[in-house]
DNA sequence: ACCTATTTGTCCGTATGTATG
DNA sequence: CCATACATACGGACAAATAGG
């Protein structure tokens, strides 16, 4: 099964919800195109109301990893793809940073400052 | 009253409430640190769910233009005051670029080259 | 220190609407 | 026309944080 849940968890059946679909996404495991099961069918297999999966999908949407629509689906985005290109370049700069002797700190503060 | 919605709409009620406190808003009728009326309140006097209320709600704290906490209600965030300022800035802005011979497409291409 | 009321947060259930296939 | 699937709205319940007495 794709996604997983911890009803003991204090995080939010939503949250978590849309979490696993995150993390599914940086390893790489659903490609652009690909589609999510149905609010309903995950609903059903994890046990939770329909509007619990629908607010994680919908959270999913506004950040742009996946499109909804109706009768249709979700579907991952190609943006989704670049996130995930580009969350596995970030362990190359870190340790091309260590390699150059910068803490990672000051690496932080490179990066803030080169995106503000 | 400080909220108005239009049942009539195709425009979703939550949306409507969240637009007519944004636009309160960039208005000036709501300075940082002023608190929302709760939003028990809004739904009883709008005669719509409470929960529909929350949602508007909760997109305007995803936008950063006001805090929720719980036993204290909505507060209008000093960035809410800046995106005011901001807002304010933009008329002039247009002004400026007329007065200067720049078509509003070209002024609209600066903005963009510029924010890419 | 305690209790209570207020207010948002989450979740569930139900119903209806609307776009897609 | 029909089934699927998301979108919105309503209602109820309980939890958790806050404020005030």
């Amino acid at each position: 099964m794709l996604l997983r849940i911890d009803a003991g968890s204090p995080e939010p059946l939503f949250a978590q919800i849309a979490a696993t679909v995150r993390a599914a996404v940086l390893r790489g495991e659903l490609a652009a195109g690909e589609r999510l099961p149905s609010a309903k069918e995950v609903a059903g297999s994890l046990d939770v109301n329909l509007h619990t999966v629908l607010r994680a999908y919908q959270d999913l949407r506004d950040e742009g990893l996946i499109e909804l629509r109706r009768g249709r689906g979700a579907v991952i985005t190609d943006r989704a793809e670049r996130y995930r290109e580009l969350h596995d370049e970030i362990p190359r700069l870190v340790a091309r940073a260590r390699d150059l002797g910068v803490s990672p700190s000051a690496l932080l503060a490179l990066v803030k400052e080169a995106s503000s």
